[in-house]
DNA sequence: GTTCTTGTTCGCAAAGATACGAACATATTT
DNA sequence: AAATATGTTCGTATCTTTGCGAACAAGAAC
């Protein structure tokens, strides 16, 4: 940021943000970890939305690369790709972790009441 | 979601982090969760883009309820708004807690090398 | 070899996001 | 009062997102 420019892991989280950025998208998200596996109808008989849209949203998540897709047979089974899950949460946890509460908090200097010291 | 709608949480983390999912927003929650204190010319010489891009992105995070401006004379003073910050930060590890890394491991079950056990 | 099932892709429309410079409003200085 | 500094809003352009139904592709079943 120094350079006027964004770090790569803003640019990274940023990212997989703009892709949960959809409730249903947080949806699938949740449907898939709940899950762990799970075809595309299962999935879609979930959601208010309709096929065509379903699966575009799949493809936005799949893009971001928070989840991948595997044609079997007739179905398309959906699982959540770990590797860059894993990375999304650590960017997340990392990005969470700089908010002034988890700071060990002086006395009255953070009015926040989220249980944080 | 089993009335095929969305809860108030998924409407509710979606919106956060559509809020979040731009690079220059990432940085500006991260220049002011460092600072506690900005105005607007701080930031926005910090960030490679104009100003009045930078004043929309500000509108942005305001509107998502993630900071608060304040006209301070003839600046604007800028900072995170705890209390939505809280719920935001909630809503994030709710969902990250989610993730199937995070369950306890049977032998070979998960491949993520995140970790988690 | 049709027909059915399952998902994806296409084409479209409406709405929103991103970016910029110019114009503006307002407070401070001169 | 005029000039300056600081941000916001306006107008514009371009691109992306969201959503749907219809058409399509490909495997499965008859």
């Amino acid at each position: 940021m120094s350079e006027k420019e964004y770090t790569y892991k803003q640019e990274r989280l940023a990212r997989y943000a703009k892709a949960l950025g959809n409730p249903a998208r947080i949806a699938i998200m949740e449907f898939l970890a709940a899950q762990d596996e799970c075809f595309f109808g299962q999935l879609h008989e979930k959601l208010p939305i309709a096929k065509a849209t379903c699966s575009q949203h799949l493809s936005e998540l799949k893009d971001a690369g928070l989840i991948k897709g595997e044609i079997e047979g007739l179905r398309t089974r959906y699982c959540i790709d770990q590797d860059n899950w894993r990375e999304c949460k650590l960017l997340f946890e990392e990005f969470i972790a700089k908010c002034p509460c988890n700071r060990k908090r002086q006395p009255d200097e953070c009015g926040c009441k989220c249980g944080c010291e």
